[in-house]
RNA sequence: GCCCACGUAGCUCAGUCGGUAGAGCACUUUCUUGGUAAGAAAGAGGUCCCCGGUUCAAGUCCGGGCGUGGGCUCCA
């Protein structure tokens, strides 16, 4: 394993360091952070700094401040640490005991908290540059004139230790790179990001919207929105079936009984809805699926015969999540799960976990996503026993090696019920999204006593595995607005053709081609606007419509239709009948591309 | 929930020192029938997020609430 994170005191470097490149990067990143904390205190000589590490792109410092820091701060700051960093001041380091650095910090609660936490006789290291000096492990660059090109980012508060009880400081966020080269690059990937939010692409095309009245964290799926889910739910769930899964639906609330049952008022509450009583019975809205799933399980005897046991589901939970941390469709209330839970024997486990991995990088596939997997290991509290999770751990990495993936290990990030994989997606800007889990139960199956009838003729606990691969629906969608920036291919995009008349003589024509293409299951929009031609396209184009079909006089002798594609590209006229053959395959196809010879 | 910022027409945003509101797009009507990213004119459209306070006077200042954004924590 080759991952390596480090969580020093006082230097944090919370990134992964996957080689020597690595290293230096975050190095430098780290000694820029104390760049900044030279030039905040040269501002302000009372601030108390906590920690200050490299993190992916850059890094922070955490500062215990009374002045509340301003976007113009910022500035400041950087104007001073460009002087500070063409002075070259050498980075000093300097070993001293515990108690000597007790002394040098004691006006500093943070640095203070962090020195009693080591062990009494160990030794210390301090970095000075210019009359800066920090307690920090290190390494740093040689002197400031080795730090590459900055900028700071934001303001951000954050609570001392990452502990909602304790102070909050202020945060400085800043990137670095070794040249203005690549801090440019950087910053454009970023503007690039910006230009794909989600949400921002979400009001423009009209996919979807959240509502005071309604509450927040909650998604109203507009009508282009609704398709373009509509399209995915319909592909998942006919590929499921395809692969052995039974769907189900389960009830959006059910009584405390199976809550208690399952655990979850103990564990959850904090995360479920307040209960609504009927005939003085508590319901609650469900955060979960699994119950509902095993009930119906459960509701005959099984066989040894009949398992796998595959239940899917597009299950709609409402969980509370906190005001702050609520984030367009990507963090939500309510929001819907494309779930399923499989029932199985112990030898079949493998098979079982090789199974959703393998429909998992289907699914990235069809998406266009990259990906990576992480096993998942067991955690500081757990329950069951060492063997079975053992074996657990086993037939997950065996899962694995089965569909063939690479994975990084993720030690401890296992639940508390039972180990899993998680499955990242990485997207077209390179960026990391919640992909599929697989994740093995030991606590459910045993509060509901989850069994079959063994060829012994003995009860058996049946191994339960939960399993999603989009994750929910809210998310999976506005991840994937981001991934593709709203040019969906043809197969997602809400609307596929947009058919523009030329002058209002040919919109009889445009209406024939526009019943016919929906005929065969096209999803049409006739621009019949009084509009110039040039003022449809441009609206076609705004909406990332892929084909805009202009029909003139000469299109309207010929049968045909001019393409163009939402690239600008034009591909001249095409015979009708040709051109919807050529479409309905890409669609069939799901291809992400929009042409090739077939059109 | 906590820290910081923000909340003005359907959307994007102006609004100076406190003197009861503006633009572009979208919408409606009229004119224009135009060959690959916006033709022209007119009209309509407002609880300036909500509640309270200061003031002769509040979109503007102050307090509280709600919502949104950037983070912390958490997570599908």
């Amino acid at each position: 394993m080759l991952v390596e994170e480090q969580r020093e005191p006082g230097s944090d470097m919370v990134v992964e360091i996957e080689n020597e490149q690595d290293l230096a990067l975050a190095t430098m990143r780290h000694s820029t952070a104390h760049l900044m904390a030279e030039a905040v205190r040269e501002i302000y000589p009372d601030v108390k700094f906590a920690i200050g590490p490299a993190i992916d792109n850059g890094f922070y410092y955490d500062m215990d401040l009374d002045h509340a820091l301003t976007p113009e701060d910022l500035a400041e700051i950087e104007l001073l640490m460009g002087r500070h960093r063409e002075a070259a001041e050498p980075f000093v380091r300097t070993e001293v005991s515990r108690e000597e650095a007790l002394k040098i910090f004691a006006d500093n609660p943070y640095k203070v908290e962090i020195l009693r936490e080591l062990p009494a006789g160990s030794v210390i290291t301090t970095y000075q540059q210019g009359d800066f000096l920090d307690l920090c492990k290190g390494p740093h660059v040689a002197d400031t004139g080795q730090i590459g090109a900055f900028k700071l980012q934001s303001v951000a508060g954050a609570y001392w230790r990452g502990d909602e009880r304790r102070p909050m400081l202020q945060r400085i966020y800043g990137t670095a790179w070794p040249t203005q080269d690549e801090l440019d690059q950087y910053l454009h990937r970023l503007e690039e990001a910006q230009r794909r939010d989600h949400r921002k692409l979400g009001k423009e095309l009209d996919l979807f919207s959240v509502n005071d009245e309604i509450g927040p964290g909650l998604i109203l799926w507009h009508p282009r929105g609704a398709m373009i889910r509509y399209q995915v739910e319909q592909f998942e769930q006919k590929e499921q079936l395809a692969r052995g899964y039974d769907l189900v639906y389960t009830p959006h609330i059910a009584s405390e009984k199976i809550y208690q049952t399952s655990g979850h008022l103990e564990t959850y509450k904090e995360n479920m809805y307040s209960p609504m009583s009927i005939d003085e019975v508590d319901y609650y809205v469900k955060p979960m699926n699994c119950p509902g799933h095993i009930m119906i399980y459960k509701s005959q005897v099984r066989s040894y015969r009949e398992l796998p046991v595959r239940l899917a589901e597009l299950g709609t939970v409402y969980r509370y999540e906190r005001s702050g941390t609520l984030h367009g469709m990507l963090r939500v209330r309510g929001f819907t799960q494309d779930d399923a839970h499989i029932f199985c024997r112990e030898d079949q486990m493998i098979d079982e976990i090789a199974g959703v991995i393998d429909l998992a990088i289907y699914m990235a596939d069809v998406f266009g996503y990259q990906f990576q997997a992480y096993l998942a290991t067991r955690p500081e509290k757990w329950i069951g026993d060492d063997a079975t999770w053992d074996r657990a751990i086993e037939g997950l990495r065996r899962g694995l090696e089965q569909a063939g993936v690479d994975y990084k290990l993720d030690e401890g990030g296992g639940a508390f019920y039972g180990p899993k994989i998680d499955i990242k997606w990485v997207d077209a800007l390179g960026r990391e999204w919640t992909g599929p889990t697989v994740q093995l139960d030991f606590n459910l199956p045993q509060r509901f006593d989850v069994n079959y009838i063994g060829e012994d003729g003995e009860k058996h606990r049946a191994v339960m595995i939960h399993r999603t691969l989009l994750g929910s629906m809210e998310r999976f969608v506005g991840g994937l607005v981001e991934h593709y920036a709203a040019a969906f291919p043809v197969w997602l995009a809400p609307i596929q053709l947009a058919l523009i008349p030329i002058t209002d003589d040919q919109l009889p024509f445009c209406q024939q081609v526009a019943a016919d293409a929906e005929a065969a299951g096209l999803r049409v929009k006739v621009f019949d606007q009084k509009e110039r031609m040039q003022a449809k396209i441009r609206d076609a184009q705004m909406l990332k419509i892929p084909y805009m079909l202009v029909v003139g006089k000469r299109e309207v002798e010929a049968g045909a239709v001019a393409v163009r594609l939402r690239s600008g590209q034009d591909l001249g006229a095409i015979p009708v009948d040709q051109f919807l053959t050529g479409v309905i395959a890409r669609v069939e196809s799901r291809s992400l591309e929009l042409t090739d010879e077939v059109l």
